[in-house]
DNA sequence: AGGTATTTTTAGGCAGGGCTAAAAACAATG
DNA sequence: CATTGTTTTTAGCCCTGCCTAAAAATACCT
């Protein structure tokens, strides 16, 4: 059984190792919010359990056997983030800090029945995917909302879960998973954008629309 | 906010205290599988804290502040226990080690959630009262099924959530809360019964009626 | 009361995780 | 290529909880 400790490295090992091909130490560091020193010593606990590849000085990769954990320990977080908003009445951005600890103590029978009273859903309230029982991650192909040019006909797929505000911002003004978007004016000197959604004109910082993925439909032109 | 290991203590000593005043070191130890000398420690620093009342050889008492938290330790376990059979599937006998890993990971908003979504319930599903969110138990006046005398009519309460086994045999006889039964026979000798419930007879040894809590509605002479 | 038994506490250790400060390795630049 | 700067690792500590073995209190019993 991994502790809660290895499963919060391996997580953030995982999201780190995005892209990148190794995670460096004081990455890694920054995004747990420990001090290098401490994940220096964590690293060489993990790799002597053989979850993750070690080499001093060259940054860290899971082993298939850390992946596999990485992957399950982040199904168990989006299988709850769904269960809190589907089934306890909670709003999307309330649900991280919970699952947070939640999914540290989800045994596998838990797990299955939290999956099948969702019904085996695919993605989590914020719309990010949620990895299948087997590991698989369904790596949604969708593009920043930041980047779109007026006159782009979107779906949105993602919001960001970086800040509870940022949720409740995008909720207010109707940007959610699943609903459609049309880009009606850019301000290149800040990258703001002007947006129908849900029936309304919406002005959106860079910033915010740096945190929406979406995908694009149709890119008339403005 | 209290360690999993001092909500585990201070539970452990919540339950221990019925009826006896003080709890000894050594008590405490046996229930919470630990070395005595583990406990006289821990001990120490739960009075530093403020939770308990200890002299060293006289034993451990709750003040208000530790029984609060054991209080509410133990309204998470039961109100997650009834969750999981009412909302996740989960029959009864699977639901204990996966409360008393939740119970720690609950905080006030989810466990306010949860209790929402139960419609404020009284009891889980062995019968055990859930304490209310202001910390009043609801001390049930129950006795021993293996007290009661032929012809005896009454309903059952709870069921001891001692051993997984024990309540799947239950189940299978029908044993369950709110059911109703009479003592049909009882053989002196090793105490075992004969009883009617669901319609049909069953038999139950003493150490089974021993585990079964019922409230008297008549007492008819067989 | 005096001596044996039992309980409880003290002493000394260990593993998991974390920290700061100092040293070592790697990188980069004049 | 040598020097400065940035990462990363090592060294030495701390705290939480647990353990065993030995010592000290309390209890029991003749």
């Amino acid at each position: 059984m991994p502790t809660i400790s290895a499963e919060d490295y391996l997580k953030h090992i995982l999201k780190l190792q995005e892209g990148e091909e190794r995670v460096s130490t004081s990455a890694l560091a920054t995004s747990l919010s420990l001090a290098d020193a401490s994940v220096t010593e964590m690293l060489k606990k993990l790799a002597a359990r053989g979850l993750v590849r070690y080499q001093p000085y060259q940054g860290v990769t899971l082993t298939e056997k850390g992946r596999g954990i990485a992957v399950r320990t982040l199904r168990r977080h989006r299988l709850w983030e769904l269960f809190l908003v589907r089934h306890l009445g909670y709003s999307w951005d309330q649900i991280h800090e919970e699952a947070e600890r939640l999914e540290h103590v989800t045994s596998e029978a838990l797990e299955t029945a939290l999956d099948r009273a969702l019904g085996s859903p695919q993605f989590d309230p914020h719309g990010d995917p949620i990895p299948s029982a087997e590991g698989r991650v369904h790596g949604g192909a969708s593009s920043a909302l930041a980047a779109l040019r007026p006159g782009a006909v979107a779906k949105i797929r993602r919001v960001a879960d970086v800040d509870p505000e940022l949720l409740r911002h995008a909720d207010r003004l109707g940007i959610v998973p699943e609903a459609s978007l049309e880009v009606r004016e850019r301000l290149d000197f800040d990258g703001s954008l002007r947006v129908r959604v849900a029936g309304g004109d919406r002005f959106l910082s860079a910033e915010v629309a740096r945190h929406i993925f979406v995908e694009l439909v149709e890119e008339r032109s403005g």
